[in-house]
DNA sequence: TATCAGTTTAGAATCATTCTAATGTATTGA
DNA sequence: TCAATACATTAGAATGATTCTAAACTGATA
């Protein structure tokens, strides 16, 4: 509680209560990946009370402070995982679930970038069937 | 154009006017890399006069028909690609643009898939920054 | 060529997300 | 401690891509 207003002024975040709120969930030390309905869900089986604009705002913020990464899985929704460290995932399209993949992978035989491109990150998806 | 409408009756597809011209452009031999918008701007520039919800209609038909791939780059636009064959791609965000990769690439060190799930496909988003 | 299942279409509906602008609150410095 | 103010929250409207609806149209078949 207190850890987490720390943490959210170290990030040049106002500790409001519903940031705290959102924070202490997040931020509990199992990685999470949520999108907006999911937290959302979670807030409400909570009894937050915290307005589905304020959860769109605070992950957006979270994310422009580098507390968490935007996955871009399907165009339904944004995916938002804790886990900020480079890693892939498995993906169940099927259960709507991902499953970090934290273990060394390597990507061999990628070609140059194109002219005056540079390469930023590499994802890899693993779609899973069933 | 005889060819497309054969190629279209052969993928169970009735060849109506607006089929044959989407058919046409995107089957041309030139891999692309289509959204419901770009594409409806292409045939803007034709003249051809076909709506905007045909043109949904028709993308998804086609994909129906495995002759186009759905490619999930981001949230805010459903991709199509025109090469169906397993391969990656390089995407710089800031040229809303998708480059194939066609090489052989292997990923390495992927773990096992969680009980009961069977890996699908795996795809490689390499993001460009410039 | 008439029939009809399959298509196209304009416009409405949907749904995740963003915006607006009014209200509320954490911070600050006196 | 308190007032001022800059930053946050919120309900509800707006947005924008996509899907739906249901009426008009057309390719295929006999």
């Amino acid at each position: 509680m207190k850890d987490i207003k720390h943490f959210l002024r170290q990030n040049s975040l106002r500790p409001t209560k519903q940031r705290v709120i959102i924070a202490n969930y997040l931020f509990d030390g199992v990685n999470k990946h949520v999108t907006a309905e999911t937290l959302s869900n979670k807030l409400l089986k909570m009894k937050a009370g915290i307005s589905l604009a304020t959860i769109y705002n605070t992950l957006h913020d979270f994310y422009k402070k580098g507390l968490l990464k935007k996955l871009m899985i399907n165009s339904e929704r944004i995916y938002f995982d804790t886990n900020t460290e480079h890693h892939h995932h498995f993906y169940s399209k099927k259960d709507q679930k991902l499953i970090d993949i934290n273990v060394d992978m390597k990507v061999s035989g990628l070609p140059k970038p194109p002219k005056n491109k540079k390469i930023n990150k590499i994802e890899v998806l693993v779609h899973l069937d069933n």
